[in-house]
DNA sequence: TTTT
DNA sequence: TTTT
């Protein structure tokens, strides 16, 4: 897990209440999606808003503090990798999709952002 | 291009020569997979290896750098942000692809490594 | 300015008022110590604190935001890159400070964090 | 250790020999340092470099690391967390340093790099 | 010198 | 004190 070779980091809002799946081993997952915003002025000197949206992978310890204080619109930061994996879908289909692994979640603008 | 939002940073060895894109703008666009390696010692205390594929995009000054510089195989650092988008492939499948747009690309472990 | 050769980040809380220097040529400096925490149980099972003490310095643009947005107490988060410099006290002695020049400072946990 | 509040990276040649130091307890303490170079061309068109001199401190299993590995010019990258602190030098006067505490080493540009 |  |  070097932080040198394949590390991201992000802060954001979250889209929706994270989902929490229990694993049959004991250890839960949470996944939520992070929309970074950038605020810039276009051309024509008017104010414009570009959102990102990613999907955020939490493991164990982690998925724990998420279920517990994360929530839809609250500002987290997140550190982590980049994986990706591939699955099929219903109709057969082959789908590729990229998460960030957090390895980290800090609430921002809280008392508790701790 | 917030660095405190969006950030994302890759090590890794380069999977395949770029293709070079040239817009008609004038513009060039460069993409190429970026592999990360990362080696550990499983339960049993067995060397293995996880590899993670990254699709990298560039534009512009920094697309002519990599059609110059970067090649299949080579070592090359890679900052940047975390972009995603949708397109309709050939069969009329919404595919979603995430990328890493390059900010910097740093060539390593070579005598150009400037 | 490689962030991947030299790169800081941080978020923290501001510890006085920023100290704003107007240059001759009429460019801003802006200066201001950045506590960061890390709270951890102890041995003991007692919670604990670690702060660590950061010089920031800003120039031109990010300087007059600082000069405008940061304020004592406040959560900011950094990046820049850490540049170190000596000189001579009044007494004469020689002194090197390490400093991290500001890229970026980002408002957080305010509605104006944009 | 928290790397969104504290991080910094770093690639660059080691200046010297690290010293190793051995404590009671039995842990090691490498401490070596850095420069990391940029290039640029200034005014003039004339290709210019900046060198920053950075002091890294790694501890146990990276001391290890660096004690086996790390030597005078190699190319390294570096990820930990700032610190400050303070000393009475020989003659009785405070001084400050601030170092890079360092959670990874990186060999770059070699077939060991792993 | 901040914050929790 | 490194490197290119």
């Amino acid at each position: 897990m070097s932080t040198l070779k394949n590390h991201v980091q992000l802060i954001g809002n979250v889209g929706q209440e994270p989902t929490i799946t229990n694993l049959e081993s004991g250890k839960k997952v949470a996944r939520f999606s992070l929309a970074t915003n950038e605020y810039y002025k276009n051309d024509k000197g008017e104010k414009t808003q570009t959102t990102d949206w990613h999907t955020v992978v939490a493991w164990g310890k982690t998925a724990e503090i998420t279920e517990k204080y994360v929530g839809k619109g609250k500002e987290v930061g997140v550190t982590g990798k980049l994986k990706s994996r591939s699955y099929e879908d219903n109709d057969g289909i082959k789908r590729y999709v990229t998460e960030i692994e957090a390895n980290e979640i800090l609430l921002l603008g809280t008392k508790n952002g701790k």
